[in-house]
DNA sequence: AAGACGGGGGG
DNA sequence: CCCCCAGTCTT
């Protein structure tokens, strides 16, 4: 296929499927580059909300720089991948503070920025300022790998020169942005990872993948995720009112966002009596228990976790640590919490007495 | 080059 | 149950 014909073809399609979507109205790149970063690895429909949501709450980047980190991670809450919040709105307070709140506008400059990779530099660079660089996510690979036949593993070393080179080889020259939108847009409703509407596709007739039937195959993924299964124990204690809480640490899961005291296992969940944690004991020993949760699973994409939640009231005073803290039921609902601790809290229902 | 990092939706 | 999603960062 000739390359004008492909981008000719794909932006045509383009302006007459195109959903309409918020940030494909606006120029600014920060509105633009928030848009991109929600929808690192998450879909549209799912990220839509957010975005309305962040605008709603942070109309500039000044707003954005100005929030406390807790207050853009609560916002975040639900979306996952909870480092892009906090490497957002980091980089938001490098604008505003290092570079007087103007958005770098070249890819190259993009790239240096935290939380921007290839992607979202393209994707801003090309948007915002019409730069000339192909974007090269998920639904390019699919996309390219099907219509040109390229059976490179995408998960291997080589395969992002490969299909970035073969992007900016197609990329329109009139209107490199359009043709982003486009290639993306066509991935996500057309040429779908699975069951792609083949037979009423505008590249019917060229593609290599319909010809020969891989569209199944296409594009070709070899790497598998492990799993990992984890036990958590988590201990709801409760004194005059208020819960047990703590931040999480970063080297794991939910790094910022806020959690119960938490014993974990590699093989089960625990009985009481098996508890070793000093901390712990002591407060068993100074608490009524007043029951456990049904086990609730929470499936990640590398790992399965199931967690039962102990609710338990302290009755005398004790020595916090760990950067452990009360917080009443109003304090904990403005905290940035796992998916997890929110449905746990959304099921039940604490009988406090103070 | 490989692993870590969320949560939801579709088949 | 398995796969994927407008990827990036760390080791």
């Amino acid at each position: 296929m000739e390359r004008e014909t492909f981008s000719e073809v794909l932006i045509n399609w383009y302006h007459i499927k195109k959903r309409d979507l918020p940030w494909r109205k606006t120029k600014s790149p920060y509105q633009i580059w928030l848009s991109e970063v929600i929808l690192q690895q998450t879909r549209v429909a799912q990220g839509l909300p957010y975005y309305e949501k962040f605008v709603e709450n942070f109309p500039t980047i000044i707003d954005l720089a100005a929030a406390d980190e807790q207050e853009v991670l609560r916002l975040w809450q639900g979306l996952g991948y909870y480092s892009r919040a906090r490497n957002m709105h980091a980089t938001a307070k490098i604008i505003v503070e290092n570079f007087d709140g103007k958005f770098p506008n070249t890819y190259v400059d993009l790239l240096k920025l935290k939380g921007i990779g290839p992607y979202t530099a393209a994707a801003i660079a090309s948007f915002a300022f019409d730069e000339k660089v192909a974007v090269v996510d998920g639904n390019v690979y699919r996309v390219l790998a099907r219509v040109f036949g390229v059976e490179t593993d995408i998960s291997s070393h080589e395969a992002k020169k490969i299909f970035s080179e073969l992007a900016n080889n197609l990329i329109s020259e009139e209107s490199p942005s359009v043709y982003n939108q486009a290639i993306m847009e066509f991935g996500a409703i057309h040429c779908t990872p699975a069951n792609p509407d083949c037979m009423f596709c505008v590249f019917a007739d060229s593609c290599e993948a319909n010809a020969k039937g891989k569209q199944a195959i296409l594009p070709i993924k070899s790497k598998k995720i492990k799993v990992k299964n984890r036990f958590f124990d988590y201990f709801v204690v409760e004194q005059n009112g208020n819960f047990l809480m703590h931040q999480r640490n970063e080297g794991d899961i939910w790094a910022g966002l806020f959690d119960f005291y938490l014993v974990e296992s590699e093989t089960k969940l625990l009985e009481l009596d098996e508890i070793e944690d000093a901390f712990l004991r002591e407060v068993l020993s100074k608490s009524i228990i007043k029951g456990s949760s049904e086990t609730m699973k929470h499936i990640l994409t590398h790992q399965r976790i199931e967690a039962r939640f102990w609710y338990i009231v302290l009755n005398e005073k004790i020595a916090l640590s760990k950067n452990y803290q009360f917080y009443s039921l109003e304090e904990i609902e403005a905290l940035p919490k796992p998916i997890l601790i929110e449905k746990y809290l959304k099921n039940t229902t604490f009988s406090i007495k103070k």
